[in-house]
DNA sequence: CGCGCCATCGACCGATCGGTTGAACGGGGT
DNA sequence: ACCCCGTTCAACCGATCGGTCGATGGCGCG
């Protein structure tokens, strides 16, 4: 770290030397704002813009920002969580922190599972943001507080794990298939469906088929 | 057989080249079966097989047949629709013609929208199969009669003009709950839940909860 | 005023589902 | 080598569903 010369902060650690910020949001106004926003905002450094996923990856494989602040909807192309994926995979030491609009589960699953490391709303107060922004810069996770909740909520019943198999067998219900159907489809017994049916009922949350096919569709687990 | 070349016929079979037909159905007895009978019949090539959506892509590609004849049931993996979508994005020329022992209102829709030429029963008289094939090859479209009778049925009702009420049970269904509990939960008895859900299933084409679910969110008939 | 449509309810039946317990096998990881 | 996990299967039971009759009342429409 070289000499940095920044403002005294008045808190303790005067350590952080600048976070520096990479944007990315296919809305040049929401762009604009978040660095006029940052701009006045000790420690934290907007070192480039993207409006795309590739523009993504290219900034940050170039300026290797601490923090890349990560628009799910990118509109056409690669979204924000494939973005996320391969930020992570191909920018080692960068840490992605979702802001976005949306809070369902299947969004906030799948970014964490992308490797993100803080997800928060942009309905949140700024100086949430901008804790959140130093925390990501050391690592830590930052999660806002209605997104925690369902996080803890989602850890409770620990969905999402399919394993493959369920995932077959989930596909063939989502036709509306009964268990012998099913059976027959992918060539087992009825008696293993139905073994697999209260698996899958256990990690979605869910006891009833129609509850299960609905929440399947919702978090995208199938096509 | 004459491999006469001759292009403009007034309107004999003898204008007819030779249908190249590539099967796909993951049942070898079925495919051999298929096989045999088209071997028979003048003016229809079998040129191919596949077991799988993914063989039939591979080798639609490499062989570029004029018509595929589709099983809509492939165990696992991509299914017969999914295979149907992607053979039409990804192999143009050739068509699809769906040949599978279900009718619901449901499979044929989806095909019809998945890009198939045409679709018929394997509980289809042999004829009907050779002037579906050929007819497909000619881009004709080619359903056999009960199917017909469906399609022309579904277009009468225009949408899936779901009632207020229908919608309603249908939004409780997708939270999985049973009869009884969307009873309660509209203050009406279980008797007419049961009486909704029947007209549901009628419009939806399927004759199951799940099913209902699945093409309610297909379709995005509730949220 | 009929006529059709929608919504409501009741009763019945067989088929299916949801839940449980118990068991077996093979592959991966420590 | 051991154990966990995924996958497979069997048998059983009560609860629920799917399908089918039938019936009533309200509502708009020509």
């Amino acid at each position: 770290m070289p000499t940095a010369p920044n403002p005294p902060g008045p808190s303790d650690e005067t350590t952080a030397p600048q976070v520096r910020v990479l944007l990315c949001d296919d809305h040049t106004v929401v762009r604009a704002g978040l660095r006029a926003l940052l701009a006045s905002t000790p420690g934290i450094d907007v070192v480039g813009e993207a409006a795309t996923g590739d523009e993504a990856l290219a900034a940050a494989a170039k300026l290797r920002p601490d923090v890349v602040l990560m628009d799910l909807h990118l509109g056409a192309g690669m979204d924000g969580i494939e973005a996320t994926r391969r930020l992570v995979a191909e920018v080692p030491g960068t840490r992605v922190l979702v802001l976005t609009t949306y809070d369902t589960d299947a969004d906030i699953t799948r970014a964490v599972e992308a490797g993100a490391t803080g997800y928060l709303l942009k309905a949140e107060r700024p100086d949430e943001l901008f804790a959140a922004i130093r925390a990501a810069a050391e690592g830590r996770a930052a999660l806002s507080a209605p997104i925690a909740d369902r996080v803890l909520e989602r850890m409770r019943s620990p969905r999402a794990a399919l394993t493959d198999r369920e995932r077959d067998i989930l596909g063939q219900l989502a036709h509306g298939l009964g268990n012998r159907e099913i059976a027959r489809a992918l060539f087992i017994s009825e008696a293993t469906v139905k073994t697999h049916l209260v698996r899958i009922y256990a990690k979605l949350g869910v006891d009833t088929r129609s509850g299960a096919v609905a929440v399947a569709k919702e978090q995208r687990l199938i096509p």
